[in-house]
DNA sequence: TTGTACGCGTTATCAA
DNA sequence: TTGATAACGCGTACAA
């Protein structure tokens, strides 16, 4: 077994100082043509590749960016995870995934874990707890330790931060309309409760778009269902809110759901009660999954380009950890958008 | 702006020497409660931490383990990360996630970066390219380097290290002997070029099952797909040559799909053709995706447990890491299969 | 009881 | 042209 080769091994074995070796294999002019052939096709023939520990530390950068997600087996979060990885990578930094698992003291726990070094700078989408309990000490003192943060999706606006957000209130807007469009009198919201900020934004543009077209928003007709209740493991309770929505509100045609999950229950509920979709109702959801595709029929969708919002993240966050020269830290910060698209399938009318 | 505060700081500030915060901080006896009182109180004022770079580089431990998966946008590699993260979290780990996206180059880059000392040792799944090249210099270098691997899912004979895998064989044997048992005659199976392991396992359990049930597998009901040519958006090509075995093989009234995609698309070409599932023709997928579950009918399927996957191979790379004393490598490795899990669901008969 | 010195692997500065 | 030294932050053996 040979253990990985460092300048001190090479510089003994050539009979050299450790300085010489360094600036050889970085070609430095202060070296004579001779040695640096040496040093290099020693080098060389032993494999040898700077450590990346030594390098962070005397660099006091780790070129590694730490990602605090919610919830990997998910489809939206783990496409995102693949847009930070692509223009990480690119850029020639690694990627360090943290799982809060929707839970206030994990998160916490996680950011402590990297901030003390092990990373240049976080990428976060905020779990539900914190986003209930509206403490965000560990996102400030983060910042105030003078490491930047780039929230995505789930964001606050009390923190002063690089933000990358869905257009869910426009999105909203854009998939309602798009059923009214298609004949809809009657359309129904499946949504969360108002503290996911997502979902009150896309009830909002649910509410806009009907009052764009002269409908007056009922209530009967916004579910708000609190996720903490309903997992994919445990469906029944969301079947039977869904089927009493649908039972007492007989002249719904139109469905407009916040997830992906809302949607295709709502189309099953529908199903066993022998409502054809599009025919008698049809079906928007707000998500980016690979159920909506293979549902059957398959599902109208507001599409969020999750990747796109993982790109624009990680190049948001490299280039401020690039522009901080001499820890001049810069104060100026922004939220790009990332735009929906409406990708049309069978539970519309084409 | 409060930077994280040092060592050195705080002995600067309290007019003591650097040893001794970091003795007063370890609780150490050689150090009066006086100063140790006086430390600690300070530290945790500045809420001091230990930088995680400067331990790493110390102890050349860094607690983080490097996971290279072919693709994190898929329902069974990110359930194998979560099962990493939740023990690699409990027990003090990191975890810093590579995508080799099914390609040799970006693998082996990938694992050069963090084998330069930002890792303890890996944790992977083989990319079908380097699978298909049988070129796997970098995992022999890497062990050799004394950086253990553990290898999941999609393994090699060739290298010695541990490993965790699906019982792909048996797990396809139940599959198809659940089809015979309810009555199928005739089972088709859709599975990969036998360049990919599980691909070519599945295949010979299939066979296996038909023999030990008195059948004679017949090459026509064999459908080997090329999955280089076959992505989820671009699923025609699958539609086409699945709607020609059933077009040429009107009998086949039982089909093994050896992934969710093509499970899904055969009952999709099906329902095209007024076959009717579960009677006419009963389903089974290799799988454990999310699609099978939302599915209609709702798909049977072989769960494969890849959180306990995940978090098998997450304890064994630990264990190994923390018995590995002195650099002594423990030079013995084990194999250990996770049992697959039949759940019956719509697409077969009750 | 406290402090000094060293080493982890690297690079930058300055001296030879 | 080369080498010694300091520094990044920490822990520890050893000296005071």
């Amino acid at each position: 077994m040979k253990r990985k080769v460092t300048l001190k091994q090479i510089a003994k074995e050539l009979d050299v100082s450790i300085s010489t070796v360094s600036k050889a294999l970085r070609n430095s002019a202060e070296i004579s043509e001779d040695t640096k052939l040496k040093v290099q096709a020693f080098a060389k023939l032993y494999n040898y590749r700077p450590n990346n520990i030594a390098l962070s530390l005397k660099n006091r950068k780790t070129r590694t960016l730490g990602v605090i997600i919610p919830e990997i087996v998910h489809h939206f979060f783990s496409k995102v995870i693949k847009g930070i990885e692509v223009v990480a990578n690119k850029r020639g930094y690694n990627v360090i995934v943290g799982l809060s698992n929707e839970s206030f003291d994990k998160e916490v726990l996680n950011m402590e874990m990297l901030a003390n070094g092990s990373i240049d700078g976080f990428i976060l989408s905020i779990s539900k707890e914190t986003l209930q309990n509206q403490d965000y000490h560990h996102f400030t003192e983060t910042i105030n330790q003078g490491m930047p943060i780039v929230m995505f999706d789930r964001v606050v606006n009390d923190i002063d931060c690089d933000k990358v957000v869905v257009d869910d209130y426009s999105g909203s807007i854009n998939a309602v309309s798009h059923l009214i469009n298609k004949g809809c009198k009657n359309i129904a919201i499946i949504t969360t409760k108002d503290y996911v900020s997502v979902g009150k934004l896309r009830t909002q543009g649910y509410i806009q778009a009907l009052e764009d077209n002269g409908i007056q928003a009922k209530p009967s007709l916004i579910l708000k269902v609190d996720d903490r209740q309903v997992s994919d493991d445990n469906l029944e309770v969301l079947e039977t809110i869904i089927g009493e929505m649908f039972k007492e509100n007989p002249q719904i045609d139109g469905v407009f759901a916040v997830n992906e999950l809302y949607a295709l229950t709502a189309m099953k509920v529908a199903r066993n009660m022998g409502i054809t979709i599009p025919e008698q109702l049809q079906v928007i959801g707000f998500t980016d999954g690979v159920l909506s595709k293979h549902a059957n029929p398959s599902l109208t969708a507001v599409s969020q380009h999750a990747d796109l919002i993982g790109q624009t993240a990680a190049n948001l966050l490299i280039d401020k950890l690039e522009i901080e020269i001499d820890d001049e830290v810069d104060e100026s910060y922004q939220t790009t958008t990332i735009s929906t698209e409406l990708i049309e399938r069978e539970s519309t009318k084409s």
